[in-house]
DNA sequence: CCAGCCGTTCGACTATCCTGAATTTTAAAT
DNA sequence: ATTTAAAATTCAGGATAGTCGAACGGCTGG
């Protein structure tokens, strides 16, 4: 009776993923708090955490339960599933040991960019970019760079699918100026991102293609807007963003 | 009525976890083959899908179904659960960078190593090094480095569950045997695999504990046996696990 | 243009999931 | 130790909701 959003959609599947969610949000969690939680029967709650369990999707330690290690070896089947994917790991490292700056490898999926990889050195990423958070391809470096490579249709389709929301007061909102700014971008071969999604960031973005002519993703690194300034700067950085993606491809194609 | 293996658990939510393993098995798979694979019909399925995908556990490309990016990212939150976790990816790629041998970190959970972070530089590692994938503590070396520090119930009660199967000819199946091992580990500060779950592999593992002195997790650098050759070599290389985790957990403690 | 295949929808049946209460276990407090 | 309380787990009946097979419609390839 509540949300009747989609057509015949499983309850019970839901109820379980939804479980997991609220056991991502508060760490670690026991059976009467996800119950409280989610204002069901401690007992229903209990016979979803034992099947969970049983297919090792969470762990119990003591009384808690934690989301477990099959969940981490499903997902990252969606790191692994393409060479190409595997092979963009270190290359988004060394993107960061030449720039210093927050590297990160996204696949369109769905839509959206996909956090695969982030090389960062020691400071803990930002939770939005976390691997496998979505962000929207209008406003993000990688995003434009991989939407400039896809087929007009693809693109359209996109658009429709996810519109185009504001973010910041640089948000492109306007149809025809995305047309315009993805063309400029084939012509420089990079996206720029300038604090379009999130104020006071500054970012560069590069598709990797296949010698098809498909994209395979997208590099990009990321700084403070006012720690990455002056022109020569910029021209600089995009330079060495694009090269790595260059070497990115020719290995692969050489593999 | 097949396998009521378990008590009360839920079908649905089992079957929606069997159809995430068949995605993961066969890479993008459409409806129909899944039922096919999975003996069920095609409706059972598409309503199975249609659920995941409205969570993005999968997404549906064309005809095709693929795992999702909302999998990837609850499974790494087992990643970033504890900022120990965390740190501890850079001083694995450093332990590679310093040893060039292949550099795991692992930690415990449920009587189990699991894998969470891998450096092994460009070769893309064996499948049983996949993020998540969970093995046994008393045939491997950061195993045995973490049940050295464990209390002794806790020991016992992981033997308990797991037993000690024996995986190669050198795998330590007695009990008794493994405790005087556990001792050694104990005064060397390291542990040794000597090809006791795979032929032909040689590992040194080290566990980092917290000053209270319980363990965070273990870390330890593979290679082939027939490439790690002479005492020397070995010492040197067990030095070199020891001090990188002594800085991080020096780190650790500093932060 | 036709034929086959596949994905999707739909309604009825009934398996099974949900629920609330009973039972056991654990932990705490006196 | 003894008692109390709270939480986890088990259980069985009843109603919901997942399963199933058939039918529809869209797509592809011959």
């Amino acid at each position: 009776m509540p949300t009747d959003n989609s057509p015949k959609t499983l309850r019970t599947t839901a109820t379980s993923i939804e479980i997991l969610k609220q056991l991502e949000a508060i760490d670690g969690a026991r059976v009467s708090e996800i119950a409280e939680r989610m204002d069901k029967p401690k007992s229903t709650i209990h016979g979803h955490l034992a099947t969970l369990k049983q297919e090792q999707f969470v762990i119990k330690e003591g009384d808690f339960y934690f989301i477990g290690p099959e969940l981490l070896r499903l997902g990252n089947q969606v790191r692994t599933r393409e060479p190409a994917f595997v092979l963009a790991r270190q290359f988004t490292e060394r993107l960061f040991e030449e720039t210093r700056l927050r590297s990160i490898f996204t696949v369109e999926m769905g839509g959206k960019a996909v956090f695969l990889h982030t090389a960062s050195g020691s400071k803990m990423g930002w939770s939005h970019e976390q691997l496998g958070n979505r962000l929207f391809l209008h406003n993000t470096a990688v995003g434009k760079a991989i939407l400039a490579e896809l087929p007009e249709p693809r693109i359209e389709q996109i658009i429709d699918r996810w519109g185009l929301p504001q973010e910041t007061e640089n948000t492109t909102t306007d149809r025809e100026a995305l047309f315009e700014e993805l063309e400029r971008v084939r012509d420089q071969g990079y996206a720029v991102n300038r604090a379009e999604n999130f104020n006071e960031l500054y970012a560069i973005g590069v598709a990797a293609t296949r010698r098809s002519g498909d994209v395979i993703g997208g590099f990009s690194v990321t700084g403070p807007a006012h720690s990455v300034t002056g022109e020569d700067r910029k021209a600089e950085l995009a330079h060495t963003v694009k090269d790595i993606v260059s070497e990115f491809e020719l290995e692969l194609a050489l593999a």
